[in-house]
DNA sequence: TCGATCCTGTAG
DNA sequence: CTACAGGATCGA
């Protein structure tokens, strides 16, 4: 489920709820899954960086949990009775614990000798939310390639932050097709594709906790309110035209046919 | 730059 | 039962 939205709230969350953590042992519940066997401290921050889960140790260290596809973290209030898929389990002072679930195994925890994201991610691109992106970042890291624009919105080393969903959403708002090259994109194309892409996840991140926290206010609507992803054959919500689903890169894509021509 | 692949749950 | 899943890496 995770992406970036659901990566800030779960780090909002639990600051809230485990702020002052100090993790005395860590467990690992399943063979073989990748996570540091021995870390400890107390957690001076949480924090984000595009959809990775970051806890600040006062040891220095930084643990980077990648949620992969099903990947949750949370605190529980008792470390005896953690959640069925409990990967790894940091247990605190007091009997809590801040439990990471993932069913299907994609994700991981690193650990890193440093607070410093810039070398934690170095391999990163820019954070879209982050006020210091601009259109042209997008621009100049697609310079001299020639790949469909939704591969390279997926691909973190260029822009770090994007999954399947906010990648389709944000080309709906910009009215751009998924398989355009980006070397036949405008600086108007990229100045749209920047503001749709801001556009759509600070709305997303904003839904996501309105949903989250009044389940019972948006019946039926365990997801935030979508354009095009899932919606194939369903009616453009701007022009009425069936949406159209592909697979692109070995993804599912979506997009309105008419808004966003090649 | 691509397809295959890691592994498990859920929906049809 | 089969198809599909919101991620990321690896080898060809």
């Amino acid at each position: 489920m995770p992406e970036l939205p659901e990566a800030e709230y779960m780090v909002r969350r639990l600051a809230q709820y485990a702020g002052d953590a100090v993790i005395i042992r860590t467990r690992i519940l399943r063979r073989g899954y990748p996570a540091p066997r021995r870390a400890a401290g107390r957690v001076a921050s949480y924090g984000r960086r595009a959809k990775n889960v970051l806890l600040h140790l006062d040891t220095g260290h930084t643990l980077r949990v990648q949620l992969g596809m099903t990947g949750h973290i949370y605190w529980i209030e008792n470390a005896k009775h953690p959640p069925q898929f409990t990967r790894v389990l940091f247990e605190l002072a007091g009997g809590s614990a801040i439990a990471f679930e993932d069913s299907r195994v994609f994700g991981s925890i690193e650990i890193h000798p440093t607070t410093r994201l810039d070398e934690v991610f170095a391999d990163y691109g820019p954070e879209p939310l982050d006020p210091a992106f601009h259109w042209q970042h997008l621009r100049g890291r697609a310079a001299r390639l020639s790949l469909p624009i939704k591969q390279f919105l997926l691909d973190q080393s260029r822009l770090a932050g994007l999954g399947n969903i906010w990648a389709a959403e944000s080309l709906f708002g910009a009215k751009i097709h998924p398989e355009q090259s980006v070397s036949g994109l405008s600086d108007d194309d990229w100045r749209r594709l920047h503001s749709a892409i801001r556009r759509a996840l600070t709305r997303a991140i904003a839904n996501t906790f309105k949903v989250t926290e009044h389940p019972e206010d948006f019946p039926g609507a365990d997801l935030v309110w979508l354009n095009v992803y899932g919606r194939e054959e369903k009616p453009c919500r701007r022009c009425r035209a069936p949406i159209v689903r592909t697979v692109q890169a070995g993804r599912a894509t979506y997009f309105c046919p008419r808004c966003q021509p090649l």
